[in-house]
RNA sequence: CGAGUCGGCAGGACGGUCGCUGUCCGCAGCAAUGCGGAGAGAGGAAAGUCCGGGCUCCUUCGGAUCACGGUGGUGGAUAACGUCCACCGUCCAAGCGCGAUCUUCGGAUCGUCGCGAGGAUAGGGAAAGUGCAACAGAAAGUAUACCGCCAUCGGAAAGGAUGAAGGAUGAAGGAUGAAGGAUGAACAUCUUGGUUCAUCCUUCAUCCUUCAUCCUUCAUCCUUCCGACGGUAAGGGUGAAACGGCGGGGUAAGAGCCCACCAGCAGCCGGGUGACCGGCUGGCUCGGCAAACCCCACCGGGAGCAAGGCCACGUAGGGAAGCAGGACUGAUCCGAUCCGUUACGACUUCCGGGUAGGCCGCUGGAGCGCCGGAGCAAUUCGGCGCCUAGAUAAAUGACCGUCGCGAGGUCCCUUAGCUCUCCCUCUCUCCUUCGCGGGAAAGGGUUGGGGUGAAGGGGCUUCGGACAAAACCCGGCUUACACGCCGGCUUGCGAA
RNA sequence: GCGGGUGUAGCUCAGUGGUAGAGCGUCACGUUGCCAACGUGAAUGUCGUGGGUUCAAGCCCCAUCACCCGCU
């Protein structure tokens, strides 16, 4: 199912500073993504987008691009991390390239985190 | 049709698929929640946070004075406002009128002039006080006196005028004298003649008078210069601004010193709820800045939904202070003083520590729409109908279809106009005929057809669609804004 | 949500309503064999923007824009 609610986002800050501490992160000329794996067995995503993007409006679309490229290509990620999304410039993307950047930034991101962690 | 300016309206429509956040219903579940269905889901500014309120809390909220902050024409509207409406005053002002000057008679230019569409306006008080005004200028505010103008006094020397005296020169006249000459008369006679007198003429001298010119002295007046003491504010020039303006009288020169008109002030009368307006009378004159301090009037207790309340979790139920004194403590400005009232012992405040999860507040309201009444209007009253966001790392997105709007491209249609051609008809000329008629050529009109075709309409296609997103809720203000729409005023062109 | 501040030359900042300044920097000249330093001289401003008050505004008032800071 392609839906995108309440319990898969990070939503407190305590999460937050947990994902930041971790400090590992990818990012492309358009997306930064922060990531740490979970025991949920689903994937949460937080949005962090700062007054430097834009006024309300443009910092709203930023988001809800980033939400609707989540939902349509989370079947396909890989599933328990916990990811924060952050913009690289103040331009605008397309929702492709937002699909693009995670389809290709979240994996790399997970192949990072495993196998530190197992050894 | 276009331009400028001022003001107002509006801020695409319908539908589908996949998602998000609430609400209601049903089912499952102890519950959290899940599934299905129905229905809802950003704005005119939601923005900036510049004002005003509701609501909530604060033992200090009541009253007075002071401080601080704000507001400022009048009347009304409103819960309230710094908002809105109407009106008043002031300023700007297209244009019109009036007057003057010029004129090529078309008009142009000017104005202490009048009216004035429309626009702007934080617009109480400057005779309560303090203060400010660079430079320039004599002087920048109880006026002063630089230049100038004028009176008086004194001085200087020069000039002019007048008068007097004296002198000189010249001219004219008169008088006297002398000389000479002429004429006449008388006398004398020795004389080629003489003497005397009178008159006239000429010359000279002297004196007098008059006139002219010059010189000297004196007096008076005028002009010029200097000084003193005054008068004056008309003029000069500076400045953003100079103690009313302009004209006439008046004066030594001037001045509201006097007069008319205008502006301003005061009083009275009339109109208006009022700001204010109009008229009359009076005595004659008291600048600007208060968005400088200030004065006056009015308003303001403070904090803010992270207000505030409840539940859960959790910590060291730790420490300090206070309780009838007007104390102490504390702070995002809960100001100071005085008076009054009043709460508290299971309380209040602070330090330290802990938790930062959920619920309520939380969306039905000064609400929206329509109709009718009152009012110039802002607004208000009555009736009927409607329910219209409630997120919290913060919901309204993605993709698509149809239509609509604007701009561009392209094709088609209609028509004014232009042009070509043919038919018909009219006028005129020529030929023929007795004439009707016929023929040729030119010009005009009209209909049909072909071409072109401004503007308009339609089809297809491409691109574009702003500014900006609720965060407790309302009323305003301000600012941003694509394509549009409507109205007031001014103005340009065209047509009637 | 509440409150405060700043904006002036390329940079850092002064600036009682009356001609916009200082230091550093820039440029030119001198000095030197050359450079630095030094000396002399010069240029440089929509005072963030738009209105208003005033004779006159960088300064006063209003609105607005940008940036910075504090509190909860």
């Amino acid at each position: 199912m392609l839906t995108f609610r309440k319990q898969d986002r990070l939503r407190s800050s305590t999460d937050f500073k947990r994902v930041y501490e971790r400090k590992c992160s990818v990012s492309n000329q358009w997306l930064i993504v922060y990531g740490l794996a979970n025991e949920l067995g689903h994937s949460r995503v937080g949005l962090s987008v700062s007054r430097k993007i834009g006024n309300a409006v443009a910092r709203n679309r930023f988001k809800r691009l980033y939400r609707e490229a989540f939902r349509a290509t989370r079947a396909e990620l890989p599933a328990g991390y916990d990811l924060i999304l952050l913009p690289r410039s103040s331009k605008e993307p397309t929702l492709d390239d937002v699909k693009d950047a995670l389809s290709t930034l979240v994996p790399t991101l997970a192949r990072r985190l495993t196998p530190k962690e197992k050894s």
